[in-house]
DNA sequence: TGGGCTGCATGATAGGTATCATGTTTGTGG
DNA sequence: CCACAAACATGATACCTATCATGCAGCCCA
């Protein structure tokens, strides 16, 4: 467990290696995934501006990230009109992410699902062994997925 | 269409009245809606910070919207420490609800999508005359939230 | 009072996908 | 060069949901 939710907000994160998700309990016990943060990814960028953490992360994988202090950031950020914006930058392009996922999530089929996706990605298809990958994003099984991409071929 | 994907930003905008959909077209000619903004909703929040729109916009009811020009914006943006650091917690807020969204909608049944969207609000119901608002953010038809919701009575 | 509109509600059907099962290809390390 | 794992691929089945259809209740307005 990387840090629960509620707590209070002690890091920023940046994962070097592993896997991270960002996930949220629900009261039937069931547990929601919210982000899953790979190597290069940023975790808990929305929440170094709150008290405490909206969501848990945890590691999914043996993972080594990178702690940014709170303190740290917010001066930067307090300080600097240059970082605010450039933070600011980069939460917009986080939210497109995020959006373009939900809509994305929101087609039915996955041959929608797919297009959709490959639009994002001006056509280019993913390279050999990382389309389950792409299954997960979409949210469809690998099997679907397989069969959608070898109808159009 | 209040504007174009990859015109010139000239305004970010706040929504009076109306609906106004945030909308990307694909190359099989399909579309995807990637924001609903109703009164209150503000339309563009990133793209201020960006040369050209990442989305066309387009009034689907008769709307009244208030323009605020981009470079205004900007200079604001610049000029006080502080508007920075609001614009980014709003950005941040954003980004959570549509990160919410987007989980929400990659869980499988109606059942689970409920269950999901009342944990984030606490579990209170929707008022009568907007279930069917409910239906639409969580990505199922109406009837098939009916059905969900007379069962758990 | 009655017509029309909207939200709520439920039944029947068809279609799409998750899942399980199983097999083939590819690639990596010993 | 072989073994073993992961990715790729395809078939069969069951389940869930979208959709169409239909009906009821409340509300506004003429």
């Amino acid at each position: 467990m990387v840090f629960d939710m509620d707590a209070e907000v002690s890091s920023l994160f940046v994962v070097k290696s592993g896997l991270v998700h960002l996930v949220r309990f629900q009261e039937d016990g069931g547990m929601v995934v919210l982000q899953r943060a790979h190597a290069g990814g940023v975790l808990a960028e929305a929440s170094v501006l709150s008290d405490s953490y909206h969501c848990a992360a945890m590691a999914i994988q043996p993972s080594v990230l990178k702690a940014y202090p709170r303190k740290s950031v917010q001066t930067l950020l307090e300080s600097s009109p240059d970082a605010a914006l450039v933070y600011a930058r980069f939460l917009a392009a986080e939210m497109r992410t995020a959006r373009k996922r939900a809509e994305i999530l929101a087609l039915k089929t996955v041959a929608e699902r797919l297009t959709a996706w490959l639009t994002w990605n001006h056509g280019c298809l993913p390279v050999r062994g990382t389309w389950h990958h792409v299954a997960d994003e979409i949210g469809v099984s690998k099997e679907a997925l397989y069969r959608e991409l070898s109808k159009r071929r």
